[in-house]
DNA sequence: CTTGACTCTGTAGTATGGTACAGGGTGTAT
DNA sequence: ATACACCCTGTACCATACTACAGAGTCAAG
């Protein structure tokens, strides 16, 4: 057989059946054709599909976001220009993620070595070491 | 003054009132002092340590596991050994991460070009995309 | 042709991470 | 000494992202 039920849509993607239901009625999954029975009939394209939506949700993307991924298209409804700037913009904030985990894996490799020396270093190591990293922070808002 | 009221922590750490107070409940930020009117005074480590969750959950750690990173400390009750194997561990976590999001820049990368050539490629250019940067995926789990 | 695993729709409940009062006290500037 | 912005506790509500039924129909194996 060439298609998949939603239960071996739901094994192989590593969610549940119901999961996969509320992925359609969010919008993050397009409606399949259905059986005679009304029994859904899927394409193995969703399960990369709800793969991706799993990773992105793990780098902190909400669903509203992951739908406007996977929206990144260029047709009748949206123009090249409007297509390159969103994609654009979504670099942007990846980027800006990348360098905030270099950071936050920086911090912990020092945190790791402070280790080997042993001994309570009080306070909180993972700030501390964040700090040494930002050398130099700014004055912003001293108002109040 | 060298200490700070809520709304001074709050405003500065750019949440709300309320939002400080729940990250105490929960745990996440340790009780501060008080004056005799039960006011709470900070130092303004806590502003740190606030903008530290805020980033870490846009990375997708759970408030839970940012508790967990904040703990990451040899003291009484936790020797170095293990310090360093949760943080050996946390750092895998992070990689992990770093590596799925150069997948996804270089994703959106390939999408903003692929726009400059105009036309409706139909199906989803992001899925495409991410396609094309793991040629070969494993059988996984063909069973049913 | 029945049994058991699966599917359907619809609705309700859960966990996480806040956000918004209500009802009261505090601090200080005028 | 009173106004106004702030703080206190406690409880209730909210959005997001599921998760779990209930009640009914479907499918394939024996």
């Amino acid at each position: 057989m060439d298609t998949l039920s939603i239960g071996q849509v739901a094994r192989k993607a590593g969610v549940g059946v119901e999961t996969v239901r509320f992925y359609e009625r969010e919008g993050l999954l397009e409606e399949p054709p259905r059986r005679a029975s009304g029994y859904r009939q899927y394409s193995d394209q969703v399960v990369k599909r709800i793969r991706f939506i799993k990773r992105a949700q793990q780098l902190g993307f909400s669903l509203k976001e992951i739908t406007e991924l996977l929206l990144l298209r260029v047709d009748a409804q949206t123009s090249c220009e409007v297509v390159k700037q969103r994609t654009e913009a979504k670099i942007a904030e990846v980027e800006r993620k990348l360098v905030e985990l270099q950071r936050m894996r920086q911090a912990l490799l020092q945190v790791a070595s402070l280790c080997t020396g042993r001994g309570p270093t009080g306070r909180c190591p993972m700030l501390d070491a964040l700090d040494r990293q930002e050398p130099l922070e700014q004055a912003e808002q001293t108002a109040e």
